[in-house]
DNA sequence: CGCCTTTTGTTCACGACTAGAGCATAATCA
DNA sequence: TGATTATGCTCTAGTCGTGAACAAAAGGCG
């Protein structure tokens, strides 16, 4: 991605256009674009042009006027790019449609038997009946490390609360040429809010994911960080939280053995793991919430180990701030921040960073699927391909007959 | 650092052409750096020639020959860029000067009374006496965590051993309106460590320096990570050591407690903290590698606290290498191994990243201090600057006068 | 010793890009 | 209705990198 010759200048001023378009959901005009870029207006006017034929953009009348002559707002073009995107939890899977500007059309939601045939069989059959000339690629979050042991291979899938061990999610899928990205839900919910959530414009911030166990990532620059192999931001598996239980990733002491839906349905002794439970999870938070003595200590439990987590993980990392997406957002209140406060630094208490909610929810996953494809798609080599597709009436694929 | 015009190709090109010259340390003749960086041999031409006039290259004649026309090696020039470094640990400090390609000369050594006064105003002396019309740039590794709390505010050091809380150390240096680049020495030692040692090609390493106790830095991309004030990589200050011991950071539980001199030392009974005791420290682990029982057993114990919180630390993170520097190349042994493979999630113990010594060793934060001001020297701004104040004949600075 | 081969440095015509100015356009405001 | 204002479009000027043609400086070889 560094420019070298004059061509690579157009090309990035294009993805610099239509980055910002995506960014802002399409809601700047023209000459807000303009100005905001740094282009001169005959720039911007090529550009768009040329982004508007290779079907791109589509410019529509601006709602509002101010004095001179109106503007024009770039939006997603009706025959544009599509991203298809998958959230696959452990209990059930949803897929939705979403097109450039973010926004996302969920059109299936469905349960699941907790096998990788059971999930993924009828997952890849949908998908192979959406994807169109249109789809630049397929985002899958998965609740689980993804991993890929050299640049190339297919990516493994481990979930250890389901006994999945190296599922080859791409092999079940059976996509054919369709670009997939498979990612880690935590990572692409953190991905998400950085993108269109509290971590906009934070440089340095750490999101947390609570579901049945923790994940997490570390955002650095906007972008979540992947590792070398794709696991980075497996937070749960550090020793933090004191005791010494075994984890069934295979040491013990985990922290992640102390935070989630799980933790929480143990402390209470009822039935837990094997990706069943979100529904008795959620009715044991709302007694809490009204007053159940037990309910209430054992949510204070686990908000207290996910707070001393925290502390200790913001001391590592310095973040400016922290977010919470998932159950988190129902761990919130005085027990966790006092165990965060408790477990940060001295130097870092006079000014600890916030603990906040995560503005997108459970919707996280998903909308991080997504943005992982426009990711790839927004690149000089995505939007080539797109362009030289669009010429020769093919479909985009990455492979092969394409401009490198 | 997003080019738009095509004056910014020819900054851009600039760089890569120094940058490569840097990183290679002057070893590369002129054609193979135009193939490297796949420039046209035109380009090449009229970019060396501008580096040549405006004294940031200079090209002496290749040793060996092979067949066709002799090329040129370009390297530093005699009246070049020049960077002064230091490395203050806790009982003394060493200045250097360092030129284009890495070679750094060192210029003096001397201990220090653990004052902050003691210690910089001798420095910033000395520091003064060596600024000059070459001078770019001083760089600054100190053992403890720099921070800064807003943007263009001074940073502010914490040394807990010594007992130092917010020192200004550019005040205390007064250097004026040179460049002051401050940091951590552990995140330097990484620096220096991706840019010449282990971690060079590296994406995503893993770094320790253990010294009195323990900082580290997660290297992405062959650069180590600052957080949003600066004090990423205080590793040492999450609970990892599954102990209760209170630390000086103000928590407790600190992993940090149980890993560097002070650890060891504290485990034969021997006096220890202060800034004092890294002879004493090195004779112990003399002692320990000649068979005494008491010695070995505490190195042991030590190592083992090392390889837990490096395992989880790979849990976490995902590197693909671990390096160890300071006294982390004295810890390496089956004590560390086995405790690192424990700690090691089950998915990860087929191939477990490596955990290899420093090429660096005790060199590092002092290397990687150079990197510092060179890194920011190896920028459109930078070099710009540079070639403004050598037409004009003024001294470089960050500051006015030059052309954003 | 002289000539051919090989590799590198230099020069220049060419195409591509963006900035910026001038002009056209389409609204609001008085 | 005409002045004002912000925007879109078109064209020229300046800069950049490419690639080919040419010059230069060695080694290889008879």
């Amino acid at each position: 991605m560094m420019p070298t010759v004059s061509g690579d200048l157009r090309a990035l001023n294009r993805i610099r256009v239509l980055r910002a378009v995506h960014d802002c959901g399409g809601s700047r005009t023209r000459a807000q674009l303009t100005r905001e870029l740094d282009l001169a207006r005959g720039t911007a006017s090529v550009l768009v042009g040329e982004l508007i034929e290779s079907e791109l953009l589509a410019e529509t009348p601006a709602a509002e006027h101010a004095r001179g002559r109106p503007t024009l707002v770039p939006g997603p073009h009706p025959r544009g790019p599509q991203a298809l995107a998958v959230d696959l939890r452990e209990d059930e899977w949803e897929i939705a449609v979403c097109e450039l500007g973010g926004r996302a059309t969920t059109l299936e939601v469905r349960p699941h038997d907790g096998t990788p045939e059971g999930a993924f069989l009828p997952i890849g059959a949908a998908l192979r009946a959406l994807v169109g000339p249109r789809t630049v690629g397929v985002g899958v979050a998965v609740a689980g490390p993804v991993r890929q042991a050299a640049p190339g291979e297919d990516p493994l899938v481990d979930i250890a609360h389901l006994r999945w061990r190296d599922v080859p999610v791409g092999e079940l899928l059976s996509l054919g040429a369709v670009p997939l990205h498979l990612g880690n839900d935590a990572r692409l919910a953190a991905l998400a809010e950085a993108r269109r959530g509290q971590m906009r414009g934070v440089e340095v911030g750490l999101h947390l994911h609570i579901a049945f166990d923790l994940g997490g990532s570390l955002l650095v620059g906007g972008r979540p960080l992947t590792g070398a192999s794709g696991t980075a931001g497996e937070f749960g598996h550090m020793p933090m939280a004191g005791d010494d239980e075994p984890c069934l990733c295979g040491t013990s002491g985990c922290w992640g053995v102390q935070v989630g839906s799980n933790a929480l349905l143990r402390r209470l002794g009822l039935p837990y793991g094997g990706g069943k439970g979100r529904a008795e999870a959620g009715r044991m938070l709302a007694r809490a919430r009204s007053g159940d003595r037990a309910a209430a200590e054992a949510l204070h439990a686990v908000a207290r180990a996910l707070g001393k987590g925290a502390g200790a993980l913001v001391n590592a990392h310095d973040p400016a701030l922290v977010t919470l997406s998932g159950f988190g957002e129902d761990l919130l209140g005085e027990a966790l921040r006092e165990a965060y406060v408790a477990a940060l630094m001295e130097m870092r208490r006079p000014a600890p960073p916030p603990v906040v909610a995560s503005a997108l929810g459970w919707r996280g996953p998903l909308l991080g699927a997504m943005e992982s494809v426009f990711d790839a798609f927004l690149t000089p080599n995505g939007v080539e391909r797109w362009r030289h597709a669009r010429m020769h009436g093919v479909m985009y694929t990455t492979s092969a007959s394409a401009p490198v």
